[in-house]
DNA sequence: TCTGGGGTCCTAGGACCC
DNA sequence: TCTGGGGTCCTAGGACCC
């Protein structure tokens, strides 16, 4: 018996799911931007698109520059899920131990009698044909006996592809390796180690281990045994508990009208909010981020003395740290709360009042859709940009006088 | 018209307690 | 008066991943 760890990565998911879905867009350059004000970030392309040197993560005027004739579909997050949760039910009929990495990527854990390269072929092609025939999107799968090789060798031969790496083959596979293929390893990284001669994973062996700690510290110790090819073995079939719930926001223009910056803070943290208790989850750390037009960045997080979940004590704490940073105009706002625990466990701030409303009002968005009714704050921003529609709101204080609303004393 | 949004983990310095 | 050191928690920032 031998135990095998398979990598399946979705080829250019997002893109692929939209051409999947839209027979014009099928062989051509496709963009998929984000959900965000300014559209300006590529979240995937299509295989057509990378031809040209586009990749997800660059902007999209950088990528129009390489690709001039894309396509730019704007993102459809809920689609996305719901493929994701089909192809992971498929994932589940070969094996029940199957760890959901990211929307795209999983790693089965498979045991074989039989783990010759012809019957781990036949396995990985069977667990593509499944995907294939119930989505009609390709995929890659790397097959090993971790998750670092598994992983490396699904990203090695996209798109559609298939490569198996047996235990004895490591060494060889990893010789001539670009240390930037390591998961773990990053630009910065990469750069350190071309500065110190180092290109290809091979030459990692030959320094000492000792060497790589005393220079990156315990990263540097890891990476020193990633690239020989060690990796994680054990596939994490739960998934673990949250440590964070945070939303940022990119304005739609740099601004200090700080009426809006904080209609859109209360958005972010009415979002947070909501997501913890769904989930029912308790927090005690607000963490506040600000990008200013200069794309400088700020953080500053601040350790309450009990827990909650509620919008209203996470829009007023995140508000009184915001207005004392709110010198320059800002880019991005963005609001975590960290010391996540289960609700049950904690005892949470109570406000009985309060907790009647948000359950009422978390019940009246379940049944009539997002957004049914939500913090009058709120009002400001959707008003600026969209001031057709009609929308319901109740009160956490006067709408007309917002700025007078950030408390005298935070919660 | 440069540079999204959701996360996790690590580090280094400071406060504070014993 | 000055001075040690270990442990823990908090904070800000950065690297990395998808």
């Amino acid at each position: 018996m031998k135990k095998i760890i398979v990598h399946i990565d979705m080829d250019a998911f997002f893109a692929s799911v939209e051409q999947a879905l839209n027979p014009l867009l099928k062989g051509k350059p496709v963009f998929v931007s984000g959900n965000t004000a300014r559209d300006s970030v590529i979240a995937a392309c299509s295989y057509e698109a990378k031809k040209y040197g586009v990749k997800s993560g660059m902007s999209v005027y950088e990528g129009l520059n390489l690709c001039p004739n894309a396509v730019i579909v704007k993102g459809n997050p809920e689609r996305y899920i719901d493929t994701s949760k089909r192809i992971f039910n498929i994932l589940q009929t070969f094996t029940e131990k199957v760890e959901l990495y990211s929307i795209d990527e999983g790693f089965l854990e498979i045991t074989l009698d039989d783990d010759s390269y012809e019957n781990l072929e036949k396995l990985g092609l069977s667990i593509k044909k499944a995907i294939y025939e119930e989505t009609s999107l390709t995929c890659s799968a790397g097959i090993s006996c971790n998750k670092t090789v598994a992983k490396i060798a699904s990203d090695l031969c996209k798109p559609d592809g298939i490569m198996i790496v047996k235990e004895e083959q490591i060494p060889e596979f990893m010789e001539n390796l670009p240390v930037e293929k390591v998961p773990g390893i990053g630009p910065r990284m990469a750069e350190s180690l071309t500065l110190m001669g180092i290109e290809f994973c091979g030459q990692v062996r030959k320094i000492p281990v000792s060497l790589f700690k005393k220079k990156f510290g315990i990263k540097g110790e890891e990476i020193w045994y990633l690239c020989q090819g060690f990796g994680d073995t054990s596939v994490t079939v739960q998934s673990p508990q949250p440590k964070s719930f945070g939303h940022s926001y990119t304005l739609m223009e740099d601004t200090d009208d700080i009426d809006l910056l904080l209609s859109v803070l209360c958005r972010l943290s009415h979002q947070v909010g909501m997501r913890m208790r769904q989930e029912d989850y308790c927090g005690n750390v607000i963490v506040l981020t600000l990008r200013y037009s200069d794309f400088t960045s700020f953080t500053k997080r601040k350790t309450y003395p009990f827990w909650f979940n509620d919008d209203q004590t996470i829009f007023r704490n995140a508000s009184s740290i915001m207005i004392e940073e709110c010198f320059k105009k800002i880019r991005l706002i963005g609001v975590s709360v960290l010391g996540i625990q289960r609700k049950y466990q904690m005892s949470i701030f109570r406000n009985e009042k309060r907790e009647k409303m948000l359950k009422a009002m978390d019940s009246i968005n379940k049944i009539y859709g997002r957004d049914t009714i939500f913090p009058c704050l709120m009002l400001y921003e959707k008003m600026k940009y969209n001031p057709v529609k009609k929308t319901h709101a109740f009160m956490f204080g006067e709408l007309k006088k917002i700025s007078t609303l950030i408390p005298e004393q935070p919660v």
